[in-house]
Parts: structure tokens; sequence; C-alpha cells
DNA sequence: TTGTATGCGTTATCAC
DNA sequence: GTGATAACGCATACAA
């Protein structure tokens, strides 16, 4: 790699002059200036961002742990990090907790040496269930500032952007109890140990409750495991009076369709089916599935110019965004 | 953040005592090391890994440069890449080059600097299209080791990690003809411009021509769009003798099942389906898909294992791994 | 056993 | 308009 010093050596001329005149600096003659600049592109001179970051204490780099990439949600969401990252002259480096405790605080720990400016995280599951928090809390008082997003721990104060699960389960559960009429709607979880998973359910519980209705919750293990079909199509079997079954994931409502359609079960006049979803997930069902579509690329977008902005000037007073959901239709029958 | 400079004020010795102490070196006493590592533990010391890569003109970290993290395929690599890279003591920087060529070439320039030891890749659909190298090149020339993986430059000399994808298509095929004794097999491409796409297409082609059997091939826009199910129902409506349905993607596929039904065929006595997955795909239809598994996971792991290796010794030889997919074939039936 | 000096590549301050 | 020098934090060759 070219550096300064070479530039410097080959031209005759001090590195702080060469340095001057990469920079544009208004002490240095147009001549050298642009003798400089010639000879740079000419070896393909690049400021080694290692030297930069060192001098300057900031590395433009973001640390993002997730808790999972192969759920399409964070997978998209950090599409949105990467690309407002990248729009704001940020690296990110992505550590993958696998939803376990241990390797969410290792890859904060390792991280907060100066390698990041601060991070974007999901909690792991783990994490979560187990109220493990005092990993993050180190981070935050060693002044690396944290945004968590859609997993959040409500103790912590720091800037987040969360999902309107509660609201968003509530109203397409009222969507379905007084636009399509059902009286029986099954709700199939299974994050019910995860906050947003909990707010999922409040909202259908709210819902039910406004319209004195009973619930009905198929909790399912949450290693999506091959006896997903078997419990939904048994329950549904042995409950004939279910109208309509809303699922608070991403997968287990396309499975439920499925299950209807071999009970022989009409899509939509005799079961709604309503889940989790993104742009492409309906045309994985026919009909097509109705989805509470969660704007993840949004979301990482928002949290990424929030931590952004809060590293340019962490005197902002912390916030918490709500990203709105939006509800997809079934927009054809069978 | 602590210094070796605070703590050797803070014990009144010089600064590479402390650095030899925490480094454990044999020339430091007894006493003081452990006077300095207490402290060090005390104050929560991490040496700043900036400097330390200045110093050592390594970053131990990997850049990894994907088209998407929206398909599955590519995510399920990344958790291979981040846990192998991870178990290494190596960060990794993603990059996304959405599929463009610009952006693929801006990341490569971007990380070029000392951000990064080496690359993990896979080509962008536009680079792949229009045969665009020079950006790749360009890197290996200033000494940086590039690993391709999936979508491959065959004129670029580099370590490669691909996988079979003639040989399983060509395989699948031939379990159709030979095992379920289908005479019709459609194959549903999306991706035929991609390297991989084509490779596909002629295990396809290869074995219908080693059984004598005519080739039907259904070409979709790449970018899934609605129409996917109209064109295939309309094509399957249109051409009653297709047996069997061969899709060389992930999604079209579950599509394909579902609209066969919905013609009334039954699944798989009529009409066998097999596609590309991963480990949930087949959970997403019923009867399952049956599906080709490349194992995703397995690839990231390999590649990330070749890049480090490489790393350590660039006096290694170039080497081109194929990692072979395994047939998972539907279980169920309706 | 400990300390001093040097350098990684860059930028910034100051002197010429 | 140009250049010498110091500093970021760390590691190491060398001196004491």
């Amino acid at each position: 790699m070219t550096t300064l010093k070479e530039l410097a050596a080959l031209l005759n001329i001090s590195v702080s002059t060469v340095s001057k005149a990469l920079n544009d600096s208004h002490e240095i003659s147009e001549n050298t200036r642009t003798r400089v600049k010639e000879l740079a592109t000419k070896l393909n001179y690049k400021p080694n961002r290692i030297a930069q970051q060192l001098k300057t204490n900031k590395s433009k780099t973001i640390g993002v742990i997730l808790p999972t990439v192969t759920n399409p949600f964070f997978a998209e969401v950090l599409h949105g990090i990467e690309k407002t990252a990248t729009n704001n002259d940020y690296d990110i480096i992505v550590c993958l907790s696998n939803e376990t405790f241990l390797k969410e605080k290792r890859s904060l720990e390792l991280l907060s040496n100066g390698s990041v400016d601060g991070f974007i995280m999901a909690v792991a599951r783990e994490s979560q269930v187990k109220n493990e928090t005092e990993h993050i809390l180190d981070v935050i008082k060693s002044r690396l500032p944290v945004l968590m997003f859609d997993r959040v721990v409500n103790e912590i104060e720091c800037n987040k952007v969360i999902v309107d699960d509660f609201q968003s389960v509530l109203e397409a559960t009222e969507y379905l109890i007084e636009k399509e009429n059902r009286k029986h709607i099954l709700l199939v979880s299974n994050i019910e140990e995860l906050s947003v998973g909990k707010l999922r359910i409040e909202g259908y519980s709210k819902a039910l409750e406004n319209h004195n209705l009973k619930p009905h919750i198929l909790k399912l293990d949450h290693a999506v495991d091959v006896d997903v079909e078997k419990k939904i199509y048994d329950y549904l079997k042995a409950n004939t009076t279910i109208d309509a079954i809303l699922s608070i994931d991403h997968v287990t409502g396309i499975v439920a369709i499925n299950m209807a359609k071999k009970l022989g079960l009409k899509i939509p006049e005799e079961m709604s089916v309503m889940g989790f979803g993104f742009d492409h997930t309906p045309l994985l069902s026919s009909p097509k599935i109705s989805i509470i579509h969660q704007k993840a690329h949004e979301i990482g977008e928002i949290s990424t110019k929030l931590l952004i902005d809060s590293l340019k000037d962490d005197s902002l007073q912390l916030q918490t965004i709500v990203v709105p959901s939006d509800l997809k239709l079934n927009e054809s029958t069978d």
C-alpha cells in the first residue's frame, strides 16, 4: 500500500506537504497540489484507514449485534442498516449472538475496544428470557452508545426503535372480528417468551376482550420443528369452531393455510388466515396469506440514522421511535 | 478508555513494562506482573484494537461482500462465515452489493485501505451479467486475497468454494426420471443469467439428453413478482403432460406446488415437485417439497477457513472446493 | 528485571 | 508555501 511517506520521497517534498495537498489545504500552491494528486492517483494511494482511526479516535464503524440473520426479519433490518451506514460513510461489523447470552456478551466486549463507535442490537432470546442486562449496561457505561431495536430491554435507557407489536395485532384482530365477522380466532405462537411475542399476544387478548370473545391460543416450540404441521392440523380438526387463524411469526401462518386446506376448509370464506411477513411472504401460500408487514428495512434505516445522529452530537435527547406496521390483506381467492 | 499510559502512570512504572506484563513476558517479575494485571482488570483495560492493527499492519478483519442477505442462501452462508471468523478471532465487515456492479466495486475499494486483511465474496448479478471483473482483479493486485463462493468468475485465479450445481441438478433430474418414472419435467428458472443458474440448467439438460427426453423450460423474471403464480398456473394448465417440476431457486418450487394443487393435481402421485431450499423450506409447503439442499452454512465455514489459512501462509496453493448438495426427498403425502 | 527509544500512517500545530 | 515535530496507543529492539 502506498503511503504519504512514499509519495513525499518520490516528489522530494515533506510528508506534511503531501498530506495538506491531498486534503486541499489553501496553504499549498496550485502547482504542488496537482503534482501530488497526480502521483497519488497514479499510484492508487488511499489513506490508511487504521491510521486515520487512531489519529481521530473514531472508527467510523458501527457494531451490529443480531440474534440471527437467517430470520428474514433480521436479514431485512440488516439490509437497511448496511445501506444507511454506507450512505453515511460508516462500516458495519456484524456479530451474531445465535440467540445466546454468552455470544452476545462476548461480541459486545470484543468490540468495545475502539473497534466501533457504537452499537445497534436486538437482544438475544436467552438474554431476554434470563433477563440479563449487565453486559449491555457495561457497554453504555464505557460511553459507547447503544441503540436497541425490536427486542428491547425496558429498564435500560438508550435510543430504541420498536415495532408497534401491541397495536398492530390489536388492529389486525379487530379487523378479523369487525370486518370479517370472525368469532373464534386462534392465535398461533412460538415466540411468547420474547418481549415482542408478549406484546403481540396482549394486543390479541385486548381485542378479544373488547368484543367479549374467548381467546384460543396454540403455543408451539420455538424451534420450528416438523411437529408444527401436525399440531396445527390436530388443533383445527379438534376445534371446528375456529374461523380465523392469527400467526404471530412469519412461518406458522403459511403452515396454517396449508393445514386448513388439507382439512378441506375454504379460504377465506370459512377460514381467515393472517400472519407476520415480508414482501414476498404472500407468494408462498395460495390463496395468499394476509400479513402484518413489519417495515424491517425502514427499522434498520431509522435505527442507523438515529445512532449516527447521537454519535455526532451526544447531547441529544434519547428517544424511542415506534415504526408502524402495514396490514396487507389477502387479495386473491382460490 | 483506559490506556497503557494511564496504567503506567498510576503504577509509577514505564509503559513498556506494563505492556510486557500484560503480555506475560518472562522478562517481568511475578510481583509487578500481578500488580499490573490487577489494576488492568480493575480499570477494565482493553488493548486498543486500532493501535494494535496499526502496529502489526493486520486488521484481523475479513471483508464480506454479498449480493444480498435477504436471500436465505446468503443469509445462511453469512452465518457460517461469522461463526468461523469469530472462532478464529477475526471480525467481519459486511457490505451488500445489492446485486449491483457499482456498489460492489465501491465496497471493495473502500475496504482496500487497511480495513480488512482479505475478502470473501459472491459476485453481484450485474457484475456477472456484464462480465465486469477489473475491480476484483485490482484488489488481488493490491495483494489482498479474495475468496469467491457460489457465484464465481472463472477467469480470475483465486480460492473458490462452489456448489455442485451441475451435478446436483443432474442427479435430481435423473432421480425424477429413473425412480419416479417421470417423462415431462418442467424446469422453472428465474436465474438463468447467473453462472449457477446456467450450470443448473446444463445439469437438467444433460440428464434429459441421457434419457432422450425433451426439455421444458419456463423462464420467469428474476424480480420475483406477483405474476409468478399466474405464469406457472397457465403453463401447467396448457401443458397437461407435465408430470414433474424442477425449480432451480428456493421460492418458485413452493409456488409450483400450490399451483399444481390448485389445478387439482395429486402430489406426488401425478406431479413431483423439487426445488432448491434450506432446512425449513419443506415446512412451507404441504405436501412437503423435495429439495436440493445446499449446505450454505458449510459453504460459509469452509470459505472462511480457507481464506484465513491463506492469510496465515500466502504461499499456499490456490484451490477450488466443491461442496456437494444433499437431496432431501419429500417424506409426507397429503 | 525495568526503562528508553522508535515506528506503524496520519493529521495538526507551529516555525520558517 | 513549505517543512519539522509531535501525537494517537501499542509493541519491540535495545540499553541499562
